[in-house]
DNA sequence: ACGGGTGGTTACCGGCGGGATACCGGCCGG
DNA sequence: CCGGCCGGTATCCCGCCGGTAACCACCCGT
């Protein structure tokens, strides 16, 4: 049913690490600069935000631009695919938004 | 704009661990056993399974249900919480589907 | 009595994800 | 010349996730 390739293991559908969701969310607007992505996403370190970006840029979701300067600049960006993303993403939040206190509940409850 | 209480540590979008997703859509037409769970999912150990299981109970998403025998039977079914889930889990199968070839792409080049 | 299936538990272990910290070159303003 | 912002890289470290292997009680059929 499951074979060992399975899709999840490619699907950036987990939507990759930790960080990735609020990336993609926080570029939904437009560009951002590296240190505009640091900025919101509270407590991320430079290290984990490259790391997080190649990853995407990777999987084709986002583009890194350099604007040469001086001053130079760096702007990363969705992708057409990083932006299809978005859709199957809202109905995710919308899950959560809607179930918020189910999964409280049963968090609670459970201990 | 996310603060570090974020939804996304809580909410099992990220649908929680490696083989939660497969799970769930092994359970999506009604429950089932402990060994009938195994074997679809190839290569999951007991104790894996035992933990991602515990896990889904936690969260809400799957009751356990012990059928007094003899012959003891224990049968693991979504909650209707579980079952909410099945949509936009659907939504992010047919994104991943649908986009799988700019996927293999995107990787390939990427190397 | 014994083997096999069911439904686990326990101990151990390696890898990697993610965080902290330090450092870096380039360019800017003062 | 000094400091500071930008956009990172290098290094270390720790915890957790997932896998392996061994073991377990209980029940069944032969």
């Amino acid at each position: 049913m499951f074979d060992p390739v399975c899709p999840s293991d490619l699907s950036p559908i987990r939507v990759g690490d930790k960080w990735a969701g609020m990336i993609i969310r926080c570029l939904e607007q437009g560009p951002r600069r590296f240190s505009e992505l640091r900025a919101p996403l509270r407590g991320i370190t430079a290290k984990v935000l490259t790391q997080s970006l190649r990853g995407l840029e990777r999987n084709g979701l986002v583009v890194r631009t350099v604007h040469a300067g001086p001053p130079r600049r760096v702007e990363y960006g969705l992708t057409p695919l990083g932006r299809s993303l978005l859709e199957p993403m809202a109905a995710l939040c919308a899950w959560t938004e809607e179930h918020w206190d189910e999964l409280l509940d049963a968090r609670e409850t459970a201990i």
